[in-house]
DNA sequence: AATGAATGAGAATTCATTCAT
DNA sequence: GATGAATGAATTCTCATTCAT
């Protein structure tokens, strides 16, 4: 039931989960070839329909193997999420880096997620499967990406290019969930003729989003914020 | 996997999954037993951890008695994720009913969705869980709520009294998603000094829900949704 | 790690291990050849190697049926000993009912004691492994017979047919002791031509250990027990 | 299932289960150390818990390295019970060494039997669970003790200081089986308030036992021995 | 001589579903 | 209509043993 102790955010030297130690570069490969394989299983069936067997057959490993390095399923699991995590908040970041205004970032975040989304259904599937399996780190992954934006938005608050009338951590959640439901609608539901998702969300979609965001996110002109405005 | 047929919108007079005759009313009042147990359960355990057994002794009925209502477990589940649909929607466009302006509506109808969330945390849980037990009443449930937001959102731009800039689908299933992750982060999530969860949203959130909204879609003054406006 | 709640001496009506109500007669029917099973099958192959699939295959059940009537393993390990335990005290005690003076009793109490371990070789075996397994019911196992005997040890003390200077508790380990040794030499150990071990003690054997017992137990003449006797 | 040829009884210089070859001096060590460590996980979690892994954990080597000295786990506990049982056998013989009559001898010779008990509850533990998991070396460890009892006992019917009316073999199993379940009550029982267990057997007990022998063995003095006696 | 990663057969246990009563 | 005993496929996890290093 409780989570083990890897939540912490840096990426730490794995260890071996029978023997405690330190992994040996084969079994660091060994290790990562489980989470990949995991990833494509949890993306495919679901948590629940997962098996370990199928994991290790789709990682090309023998059964036992899989408890030299995760304790169970839950663990991989854990540690699958606690990864997508930290990669979409790194591709989110990239994405954001390079922009000139508060909203191009925003923007530009959101792109990175939905990249991400697309690349990476599990994050989602497995997320939304995530709070009777694993309420910690179901939180943790949502906090975490939340803690980002609400950063963000006092930042640009405080420069004035936000609403000063927006609470911001009420205004992260929301843009979070924005995010997420408009990645399922629009990225795992679509198929193209082929029976393929798209690569990445429709045009028309994304300047749907980009309008929703500045109107939510700009800063009012005339009427102020509280008064704090001119 | 497969569906069955009542997932029509219509209250319809359930059938004996037995003999496929119509209920007497003791078994319409059985069938109603083992909905409310099965959505207490389900909103306690999750769908996988939940059992047929933990919901008939719920229920108190006898465990063989479930197959004359339902044919699975996957049967009652879908059963009870349309029958939650339409309530939060009956919910929601009952709050929305004496609304003034369309912006008063949005907040409204926002406020009747929190409210049956925090009544009705099944639904909530349910549906997170079913894109893997049954995916498509879990894109019914979302399709009901977003197409009646959208009617709305195109009536209320033909008014003039929201942003035509706005693509109506898209920003349906925004504010549909804004209103997902706010209710799990400030209604599931939180709990009291007690333990309880709140019954509704704390005003600061819903305030802040609501600013977001009115910026959202509020047509802009100035510069014009594509030139059509003045 | 815990025992079930079922060690009290008396036969009581056993419960459904997964309702906790109690069994109908066919469920009582079922559970008796559960346990009859296991008997054999503990006795053949030993605790370590009986698996629940191999019991209920003996009984001709199903195997999730088990779980109706045991909790585990551990469980059906627990009643059989206990359910040993009062048949060989029954059995002993039986045997040892028409004897007229304490010495015949005495043979006649392992006379009973070796029938009925010729009888139930399960008992023995399943009693010497039991240590690791559950060391309360050994002990209990252990004790409930030691305690009849201490009594009788007691009782004909004063009435002057045992020798007063023994220590009833330690001869009466000390007499189970040579008992289950026997036993398990010269029954379990032992087979005929035609690899049947025997039905009973080898009569040398058994008149060997009388007179041991006799020896051992008669009340001294001459010397007395600390001065006490005249 | 079969044993080792290493059965016999004399020490002889263990070889390599890998090469076959004899042990070099550190090979001995290691081996010692191996055999060290599962008396010690053996006696506390007995065979079926013990796994090669804690053993060699408790060895302080590497798990690969157990089965250059041992072909498998019944092949070390298989030489653990001849080691333990010369051990037991010497500890025997060394205290019935300087005794001066047949009863002080047998006293003697149980000291030794439970001083080597509480020193080595392995023994005992294992000895117990061996009837599943190796047949032979259980027969050999109880054969080979009785053996000197029963010569033992032969000779002091010779010389006239044991009851000439008492079966040899019988009476050898008997007194060995009086100190195993003796042992077992008194010493692997018992706990002191530290919750440690007894060096040594209680002096009553030890008292009741000599008592039970000396009355067992004790040449009847007028009734004969069957009439062979004057 | 020593090591520990890899393996897979095998065990216990759960639970949706059936069906005789 | 109602019941609950019976079922067995499927899942998770353990551990003795092998073998490449």
């Amino acid at each position: 039931m409780s989570m083990s102790e890897e939540l912490v955010d840096h990426e730490e030297a794995p260890v071996s989960s029978a023997t405690g130690r330190p992994l040996t570069k084969r079994g660091e490969a060994t290790r990562r070839r489980l989470l990949e394989a995991a990833e494509l299983v949890f993306a495919e069936q679901g948590y629940h329909e997962a098996s370990i067997v199928k994991i290790t057959e789709r990682a090309g490993i023998g059964l036992g193997t899989f408890y030299l390095y995760f304790d169970s399923k839950q663990a991989i699991f854990e540690a699958l999420v606690l990864d997508l995590n930290r990669r979409v908040r790194h591709s989110m970041s990239e994405a954001m880096a390079g922009a000139s205004s508060r909203l191009e970032a925003e923007r530009a975040g959101f792109a990175g997620f939905f990249r991400f989304t697309a690349e990476h259904p599990a994050l989602y599937r497995v997320v939304r499967e995530a709070e009777f399996v694993s309420p910690e780190v179901l939180r943790l992954h949502y906090t975490r990406i939340v803690e980002g934006y609400e950063a963000g938005l006092r930042a640009a608050q405080a420069a004035g290019d936000v609403d000063r009338g927006l609470d911001p951590q009420t205004t992260a959640w929301a843009l979070m969930g924005m995010g997420e439901l408009i990645g399922m609608r629009f990225l795992l539901w679509e198929r193209d003729a082929d029976g393929k998702p798209p690569a990445e969300l429709d045009p028309v979609v994304f300047a749907g989003m980009t309008r929703i965001i500045d109107n939510a996110l700009a800063p009012r002109t005339g009427s102020g914020d509280g008064g704090k405005e001119a």
